[in-house]
Formats: C-alpha cells, structure tokens, sequence
DNA sequence: GCGTGGGGGAATGCATGCAACTGAGCGGTA
DNA sequence: TACCGCTCAGTTGCATGCATTCCCCCACGC
C-alpha cells in the first residue's frame, strides 16, 4: 500500500491549494489527479490537518465522495477506489450508449442557444494548438457538455455527468494520440451539424462511433502505462 | 408549504421505525415514502430530535441525500427534491436505454448461476397473487436486477440503481395497471429466454419494448395523481 | 517455537457548545 | 401611509471532547 505524500506531512503542511475550496473539493481533486493513489486509505485526522479544518467538514467530505463512489469503505475506515482495465471498458461501453442517446436526443430538444454554445466550443477547438493537452481536454469536455445540455434531459446528463467522474479517475486523455485532436474536432463539427439539423439518428450514429474510437484509443492508454501486454 | 406531520411533533416523538436504521436510511425511506414530501424543508434540528440522535449523524446522512439527488439546497438549508411530469419522462426515457443495454449485455455475459436467479424470480411471480401489489413490486425489482447483475458491468449496474431510486420518488406502479401484470410477466419471461440462449438482440429489442410499455402506463398514472388531463 | 491473551494506541461515531449568517417582524421616521 | 433600519430568533457551519471499537503487537504460557 502506497504512503501518499500530501497525508502524514507533518503538523504544519504546506497549504499548496487554494483555501477557499471546500474539503470535498479539495479532496475529490486530489484523488482525480492521483495525489491520492487508488487504495490509499483516508485517515480523517491527517485529512483535517492538511485541509486546515477540524474532523467535521472531512466527515461530511468522505461522505459525500463515497455516495459519488469515488471513494469506498475498505477494513477500518475509508480508502481511495482502486481502479481497473475492466472498469474502463464497461464505463466507455456504458458511456457509448448514453453519449449516443445525448446526440439523437440534442437533435429533437436543441434550442437556438444550445446551437451557439455548441458552435462557439467548435471555434475555440480550431484555436487550441495540438500540443496544448490542457488545452484539448477543456474544450472537448465542454463541447460535450453542451450536446449533454442541448438534449435537455436532466436525467440523462445526471448520469454522464456521474459516469464522467469516474472517469476522471483513470489518467491520461485519448486527444494526445497521433492525430485523435483533428479526426474529434471533426466528429465534432458532423456531430453539430447533424444536431442543427435535426437528424437525431445521424447524430445517433455519429456520436456513437466517435465514443467506440475513444474507447479503443483509451484502453491502448492503459494498458500502456501499466506495462501490460497488449 | 406542507407542515408535514413527521416533524414539529414535540419533544418525545414516537420512533415508529426499527431504531437500527441509520438516520440516512431512515429519511431516505421518508423520503421514498412521501412521508417527507417533496418541498419540505429539511431542519437538522427537528430531524435530529426525530431521529433520536445528535445533529451530527444528521448532517452526513443530509449530504449523502444530496449526493444521491433525493434533495437540494433550497434557500436556507435542505428540502426534499421536487417532482414533475418532465422528470419522470426523462428518467424512463434514460431507463430504456439503460435497460435495454443492460438485456443485450446480459445476453453476453450471463453464467449459469444468472440463469438460475433469473428462473427463481420468474417461478417467484407466478405464484404472486394479481392484486398484492407489494408482492408484484418485489418480484418484478428482483428480476430486473437480476438482469442488471447479469450484465456484469458495474458501471451499468450503479446508473441503474440511480435512475431507480429517483423512481422510487413518483408513487404507484405499472403493474397495477389492468392486464399489466400478466404481460410484464410474458415479456420477463421472453427476456430471459433471449438471455439464456445469448441472442443478445432480441434481449434488447424485448427489454426496450417492455420498458416503453411502462413508461406509457407510468405517465397515466401521474397524470391521473395530479389530476391533470390527459 | 508456537499459539494465545491482554494492553495500548489509533481511528471512528457521536454529542455538544459556540460563532456567524440570514430572514422576518417591528418600530420609527419622513 | 410607505419605507427603511434594527433587533432577535432560528438555523447552519465548525471545533472539540468523550466513548467505543478494533487492530496490532508484545509478552507470557504451554
């Protein structure tokens, strides 16, 4: 079991975060960047210390990251959720479904607003130089936010919303791969174009072949930065 | 406002539930119950006193409720989640497509021991008698689970049950329904025999078509609660 | 040497007290 | 009469203290 370095720093650890966060936001960020590895327990005490703030907030932090699932109840205590190659592809298959449901739905409900926002995250893509990941991966989540919008199912975004979560938990993006950021920004640009136009099953089938290759292209990720075999 | 009856009860309320509930699973039935009805506002106090506990078990069971969707922050403090016609649209329309991926990748994956779960229920709901609608419920959530659990994708099988304790939020049940019980039963009975046999497009077509069905009568049915017309 | 029982330390569950904030009601004034 | 400000009650956010539980480890006995 890993001995993480942001727990058990000392009594005076270095603030290094922006203190107006809350615990949970605090905490959840550092297990979605892996500053809290998979497995590593949480100790409320040393999460207190570090956060700054008494053992209450942490209590009511580890309970809200366990009900996102984000977290689970190992022997004594809390831990971090531990990952696995099966877990990614039953997430991006599940992903697959609803992503493609988001676009053929999109189609039906968009309003002329949610075609603004969807062509104003078209421009910015063609802004974002391909060496800029921080860059990709921001536009790219917030053009597909705006498709989960523009299909105006609450529900349905809960649970992309949900499912995306968890797959922040995995590192790495499918945009840095050879030539992915062209080949998306223009299943992007087809997947908006089907959607003004109203041709949901288009959008349907555009939407879902565009999650198939991501999905592909993130389990080769994985596998990689685990050393295993493909 | 409703001045609900469950609260504001005095000093020495009576604790009419198994005391061994956790104060989450407690409100959480309240709430599924329409015991606490949707709007009212959530005072951790009076919560507490009913409870019979302090404000802090309160608290976390609070922020686990709002983690799971069942309430929000209303202006000051916590109130039980509003419903609406929309809401119950869009949930089966998500569900549908849960479901019916949930059938085709049962077709897939199931073992042997799923099949014998799935038989159990479908053994289980011929001998419920047509008017114990407690006893319809309960069959006909086993068997759908056993469904979900057949999938073997447990991100699948986490957005399922969110969808369905969202459900679990509008009153009444499908099953009820005239002739409804006995063709549930017909179509359960088709979804497994697709799943035994691993024809996992049947299995989809059949899980998409039961659902739609369902989702026909629900809206009926709400709208006959709220007596709107149809 | 091995197994077992007890003790100590650590972590969690819960209760309580205090501070801050907010909204409503009320009174005063123009 | 209408509007503005003040005060107080109610509620939440947070810190702290205590009891409990449980694990680990060491010492003791067989």
């Amino acid at each position: 079991m890993p001995d993480g370095g942001v727990l058990g720093a000392g009594p005076a650890p270095q603030l290094s975060r922006d203190a107006r966060l809350t615990p949970y936001e605090r905490i959840k960020a550092a297990i979605l960047s892996g500053e809290l590895a998979p497995g590593q327990p949480l100790v409320e005490t040393s999460l207190a210390t570090w956060c700054g703030v008494s053992r209450t907030p942490i209590r009511e932090a580890l309970r809200r990251l366990q009900q996102d699932g984000l977290i689970d109840r190992s022997e004594r205590g809390m831990a971090v959720r531990e990952r696995s190659p099966e877990e990614i592809l039953d997430i991006y298959d599940t992903r697959l479904v609803l992503e493609a449901m988001a676009g053929r739905v999109a189609a039906d409900r968009r309003t002329p607003y949610d075609l603004r926002t969807l062509r104003l995250w078209l421009d910015r893509g063609r802004q974002v130089d391909p060496g800029d990941n921080a860059g990709m991966v921001e536009v790219n989540e917030n053009f597909h936010s705006a498709v989960w919008r523009a299909s105006h199912n609450e529900s349905l975004i809960d649970l992309l919303e949900r499912l995306n979560l968890h797959l922040a938990r995995y590192p790495g993006t499918t945009l840095s791969s050879p030539g992915r950021w062209d080949a998306a920004r223009h299943e992007h640009q087809e997947l908006a174009d089907a959607i003004e136009r109203r041709d949901s099953e288009a959008a349907h089938a555009i939407a879902l072949a565009h999650f198939v290759a991501a999905r592909d292209i993130r389990l080769t990720l994985f596998d990689d930065e685990t050393g295993r075999p493909r």
